[in-house]
DNA sequence: TTGTAAGCGTTATCAT
DNA sequence: ATGATAACGCTTACAA
């Protein structure tokens, strides 16, 4: 007699008048089974409304179903970008998806960390940036023995387990186009110290300038930190710089809403005075006015890949599952761009 | 012979020279112990590193740690924040998040949430707006015996099954405050039809309207879905009427984004020509220009205290941890309000 | 205060 | 093709 709750193997097994591994076997489609016995079987599971334990499931196979998103990131459109690529992966199997938010900058950051995947044993963990450009991460990870994948703006780790985009080509395309509209003063609005992306992100601009042959002034740079505030800190210092910069390279989009705050505080239109392009392609660029020239970047589609890769490489028998490695963003126009004043 | 991996509570409990229960005992803080036995097993479960298996936990428990957040909720800041809120509650504990994003509008939303929740046999969920205010959504996780949180506009269930915020009493003070400022042809931009939040938004700006007796003309109405652009076109429907309205109380931040570009497109100055204030306080509402004045949902509080009710009536012996069911919205006075124009 | 035996719900091994 | 039995790592009786 059933105790309570729902309903178990040993339920179905014995309804159905066979052994529990038998039960197992039409769970985990096996083979080697009587299509008699199967159908029999299964007529009982749906009657019953069987449905296996997860957690018997994982402790018997000694591993369980969940992925671990691990991220420090500040920007929420982003983070809900990846968790819902990585819950497309997802869909459809029996993995789950638990959230490790981070405080970077935290000294017990690295310990936490190591609690989580101890503790919790998952079968893998998708880190995003700027965290997963921490590499005594990533050999935590291998230390403790946990599979992972990294997110960034660059080839971070063997192709298996990383996904990035081209932030650095991106940048340079953005900027040439600022170039081939005339624009020869332009301004860039970096990112911060020890974000992979930001090191990128200037790279592509710097690459660009210098192979137009225009000269970038240690004024015509100025830091940011991936915020409003620091946008408008940044922009301000640029624009106080005379001549002025007919354009200004943020490198991303929340920045670039305070490139364009500060802008209009002192009077200047955009994109008549000032243009502006920004990266990343969050709601806030179609929505700032004018609506923001920004680069897109292709975030979900990264995480739903990297996922795709976490539990892809463990189906024994199937093909191990061929994901791209590396993702191209590209040059969104919209309307804070134009040529410079005469 | 340890075969790999991680030690057990055998290798704990041989090691120590005592049994498994013993040893259970002690990570389990039972008050019958020998000192002298707790403190011999403590050391050798920190020098062998040894950690519970949760799955097996879970197993003999009858129970796992899981807690699902369960959304539809299109605004990513406000996902982030409750996600950081309930994590804060799980933090410490042994309880995990995992996160279940659902399709508003799918015909079979309901039947995948009960497909979720009967395959992970979740601990509890806590149930996000707009989801939350769906009583079958409530009535499904009764009939499945999964315990939940609903986080809300206005008290949807018992106290100890929800947390809400006074949506209607903050928007009757924030329209109390234009109409202090001399407004008296104040417009709404309503959220969507079926949000129990827009219908309390709605009406706390009707009540303030009819207790200073002012009229509320259909015309001076709008409906939108709580998006950028449905704020956007509902306030060119607003400003089209003749005599224009002095202010408009828009139901959320990014509907009155979408105002304050409506407005500049037509050459309207916020605040001289134009009052505007919004609600949740997103970042969205600091970074606009003028930064705008709205109403700061608590929200992150609201999960946090959501996430300890569904954890805290679990501990048996404990005090039923009494947490506030109701949450107190403030308003947020920024640059977008003025006296209207004379 | 501690240990023994049984059980949680599943899968793996090795029969038949 | 199917089943008996022993894991998996832990907890709850129930003894001692």
């Amino acid at each position: 007699m059933r105790k309570s709750g729902q309903p178990t193997i040993n339920d179905v097994a014995r309804i159905a008048g066979v052994s529990k591994k038998t039960v197992s076997r039409v769970i985990n489609r096996s083979p080697l089974l009587g299509e008699e016995t199967r159908r029999r079987v299964e007529e009982v599971i749906g009657g019953l409304g069987y449905i296996p334990n997860p957690q018997a499931r994982a402790l018997a196979l000694r591993r369980n179903f969940l992925i671990g998103l691990v991220h420090d990131n500040p920007n929420a459109q982003t983070v809900m970008n990846v968790q819902q690529g990585m819950l497309e992966a997802l869909h459809g199997t029996e993995f789950e998806m638990v959230v490790r938010p981070l405080d970077r900058g935290s000294a017990t950051m690295l310990e936490d960390l190591r609690h989580f995947l101890e503790r919790q044993r998952l079968f893998g963990v998708l880190l995003m940036p700027p965290v997963s450009e921490n590499d005594s991460v990533a050999q935590l990870c291998t230390d403790i023995g946990c599979r992972y994948v990294r997110m960034g703006s660059a080839a971070l780790d063997t192709s298996e387990r990383m996904v990035a985009s081209n932030d650095r080509e991106a940048v340079r395309i953005a900027t040439d186009y600022l170039i081939a509209q005339g624009h020869r003063r332009i301004g860039l609005v970096a990112g911060p110290h020890g974000f992979r992306s930001a090191r990128e992100r200037r790279l592509g601009f710097e690459e660009a300038l210098a192979q137009a042959g225009i000269a970038l002034p240690r004024s015509m740079v100025a830091d940011g930190n991936y915020t409003f505030e620091s946008g408008l800190v940044a922009a301000e210092r640029l624009l106080d710089v005379i001549p002025r910069p007919t354009a200004i390279f943020s490198s991303n989009d929340e920045m670039a809403a305070g490139v364009i705050h500060a802008a209009r505080q002192r009077g200047l239109d955009i994109p008549r005075d000032l243009s502006i392009i920004g990266f990343d392609d969050t709601p806030i660029a179609a929505h700032v006015w004018p609506p923001l020239t920004t680069v897109r970047w292709p975030i979900a589609s990264m995480a739903r890949s990297a996922a795709l890769k976490l539990i892809g490489g463990d189906d024994d028998e199937a093909e191990p599952v061929e994901e791209p490695s590396l993702f191209l963003s590209t040059l969104i126009r919209r309307g804070s761009v134009a040529s410079p004043p005469a």
